[in-house]
DNA sequence: CGGATTGATATG
DNA sequence: CATATCAATCCG
């Protein structure tokens, strides 16, 4: 594009008339229109060309920086996604879908010892983010989903700061409530009895919304949302694990994604094993991008390890544990043993001596509670 | 361990 | 009165 110029007219007098001589009042005017003729041109100059693109990208990324502040002059639109940090894991929150887009936490058998109670704590909705963008618990009452942690209650008994932070509503999905307690549970069980062969585990999980074939051949990503805040429940779950040896090095990493549903004891965790990067394609997120620099060291967990979760008695016998140590009354505690011959299971020791030291401690506690009332 | 539901009580 | 909160009970 050529540039269009034209001469001031009000100059033309002075340039083809000559310069009065003797007359420096005349010259200072004349230099003075001058000047402002010069400085006329520039600013035609700067409103009527557009600038070439300059080849340094330095100088690129600051023009388009500063074009960008005068953009966005009535601020950034914010999503809120930074990442947020808690006292014992650390996660990045979706505010349209109203749950966390990842939940990162780390392990160790040091980290799993402590006393901190859930029955102590409830879930609530993260005091941290704005009101309007949060889920509530009402969203999840009577929904038939159930508040499913990623970062486990059960990983946070270090302290009650910790267990209250797992209840927040930003480390909850919506999740079947069978495989949340089933499945699910068995899995965490499993990441935690990790830390008995690995010094250090590293987890991260979340949710997932996969898109599926419809009947017209094209594909959705279908997914209801419950309650007055459209919370989304996801179609299926993952969860990354690493696993470090005494070196603090990197050993082995298992990803593996399981749909939000009911999964029995017939299927076990390898049938979930699934490839990293696809996982990541996926979610649209790198998950550990600084995995991927030692990535040739990193074993297939489930080579390493043999990724199998606790099978159904010893399951069973686990959460009857559990149970017998959180019974109340004589009456709960024998209901509670009963569900052993019920379901012809054998108590070991352990669960015998129990027990035995609980039905002790509830007998005489209700021979004091009946006397006194 | 992972949860929901219900009913009594407190509260504005 | 309706809603919030807690304790008790229950299930896999």
């Amino acid at each position: 594009m050529k540039k269009v110029r034209t001469r001031p007219t009000y100059l033309k007098g002075v340039l083809h008339g000559g310069l009065a001589i003797g007359s420096l009042w005349m010259l200072g005017r004349v230099l003075d229109a001058r000047a402002k003729y010069r400085e006329m041109v520039e600013e035609q100059e700067r409103q009527l060309i557009i600038p070439t693109l300059p080849t340094d990208d330095e100088e690129m990324k600051r023009m388009k920086a500063a074009r960008g502040q005068e953009i966005l002059k009535y601020g950034i639109p914010d999503n809120g996604k930074d990442v947020r940090y808690y006292s014992n894991h650390v996660l990045l929150y979706d505010q349209q879908k109203r749950i966390p887009t990842w939940v990162a936490e780390h392990i160790s058998a040091n980290i799993l010892k402590g006393s901190a109670d859930r029955r102590h704590v409830k879930f609530r909705p993260d005091p941290e983010v704005e009101e309007r963008f949060s889920a509530q618990n009402g969203d999840y009452w009577r929904s038939g989903w159930s508040r499913g942690h990623m970062a486990p209650a059960g990983d946070n008994r270090k302290s009650q700061e910790a267990m209250q932070d797992s209840f927040n509503l930003t480390n909850v999905v919506p999740q079947n409530l069978e495989n949340n307690a089933g499945f699910w549970n068995r899995l965490e069980i499993y990441c935690r009895d990790l830390t008995n062969k690995f010094s250090n585990v590293f987890i991260i999980s979340g949710p997932l919304m996969l898109p599926i074939v419809d009947e017209d051949g094209n594909k959705y990503v279908k997914y209801q949302v419950i309650g007055e805040n459209n919370v989304a429940v996801p179609t299926h779950l993952f969860k990354v694990i690493i696993v470090e040896d005494k070196k603090r090095k990197p050993k082995a990493m298992g990803a593996f994604v399981v749909p939000n549903e009911p999964i029995g004891y017939d299927k076990k965790l390898t049938d979930y094993l699934v490839d990293l990067e696809a996982l990541e394609k996926s979610l649209g997120v790198t998950l550990v991008p600084k995995l991927i620099e030692t990535e040739g060291n990193v074993k297939n967990l489930c080579k390493v390890d043999n990724c199998k979760l606790i099978g159904r008695k010893e399951f069973e016998l686990y959460f009857i544990g559990r149970k017998l140590e959180s019974a109340n009354t004589l009456h709960r505690l024998e209901t509670v043993w009963n569900e052993l011959e019920e379901k012809k299971l054998k108590p070991d020791r352990y669960l015998k001596e129990l027990y035995k030291q609980k039905k002790s401690e509830l007998t005489e506690q209700e021979k004091l509670t009946g006397k006194s009332t």
